[in-house]
DNA sequence: GCTGCTTCTTACCATTTGGTAAGTAGTTTT
DNA sequence: AAAACTACTTACCAAATGGTAAGAAGCAGC
């Protein structure tokens, strides 16, 4: 699905135009056109691109560094999502559905986007086939990574959780701040620290 | 979102439009080519839909009934998802995707459904610009439920959890058998009953 | 009605996770 | 370098949930 080594591509569009042709056909037309709708933002660590109630107008790809979604509740920091590099991004019922967000979504490394505003995106997927068809698979395989991560919550104990992130997804491990990770786990810091002393 | 009164629509195609209608507007050409790609399915308690393996071909209204989504997993069948009437599902996974089913799916009452096919609905989705809304939206509500599920997961308890469905969703609680419930919830039987005892 | 089967409940104890508090280590500020 | 701050660890006990086993209640078939 992503690209295993981290930063291959130096050049943000060029990560993005190889994360497309590896799944779909570009025309030169194509790529031009989504090239030209895409922005690029770099921002530093711990930077806010979403606060809870704003509206979410921006599809974001992430070429490089390190995303959290978290929402405030019970007077906490709840983090519901952590997205890497090589990959897409956006508050769905924000962004597909036009409501206030209820999530904030923080860089957590100082990081590189391409973005696109929801505007631009109507002709994007009017004028790109290839687009369309990817729009409309990425939001399955987003939905089925969803699924697989209530899944996990519904019949694995948070110790099962921390060891299948620590199989497929090692740097997680390595680069999330523990508090952030035994939060998207559904455990106290304290619990993810004893689990980590067992392992 | 979903009407509350159970079987307003005493039948199904009629069930069907007034969900549609109540969302979007249909011209008479539209909704002829829907009805016309629907077919009708009435199955016994306890049915199945869909096996694991199998390619999911349909995408289903449920007009009235109970479905479940389950897994085999440690030799234990593990609820995922239960469907109440006046709702679509599938499996996404395999339905949008094409690949194989890894979740069964159960009809657990009697149940009275609509369903259209893949290379259908294809049709359906060129020629009727509501139902393409349609789809589209609704694919961002079902992920975001999915997401509510999983931060309840990541933040609740399971008496939490279990309170939050008596209150927003008390059918489920006197419709679904304790056992499935319990594995929605992901916890066993015999915790459900003690916390229900609690309550 | 009885029989057998499944579902649900209850009780017991083990395991997992939470809450509090304290201590250690690492970073940033000054 | 000292001070202040944050992240992480550890220890203690409490609460939540699991596992096993047994019994009670409901339901289907005869």
């Amino acid at each position: 699905m992503r690209r295993t080594e981290r930063c291959i591509m130096r050049n943000a569009y060029n990560g993005l135009k190889a994360f497309l042709e590896e799944r779909y056909k570009l025309t030169n037309a194509e790529w031009e056109l989504i090239r030209a709708s895409f922005d690029k933002v770099e921002v530093a660590k711990n930077t806010f691109l979403l606060e809870e109630g704003q509206h979410c107008e921006y599809l974001y790809y992430l070429h490089e560094g390190l995303v959290r979604f978290f929402r405030w509740e019970d007077g906490e920091e709840k983090t519901q999502y952590l997205t890497f590099e090589d990959y897409f991004f956006t508050q769905q019922e924000s962004f597909f559905l036009r409501r206030p967000s209820n999530v904030n979504i923080q860089a957590i490394e100082s990081s590189v986007l391409l973005r696109i505003h929801e505007k631009d995106l109507t002709r994007v997927r009017q004028q790109s086939p290839a687009w369309s068809q990817f729009a409309f698979e990425i939001r399955a395989e987003v939905q089925v990574a969803t699924e697989t991560l209530l899944r996990d919550f519904q019949s694995r104990t948070a110790k099962e959780r921390y060891l299948i992130i620590l199989d497929q997804q090692p740097e997680m491990v390595r680069r999330v701040p523990l508090k952030y990770l035994a939060s998207f786990l559904g455990i106290t810091p304290e619990s993810l620290s004893r689990i980590r002393k067992e392992v």
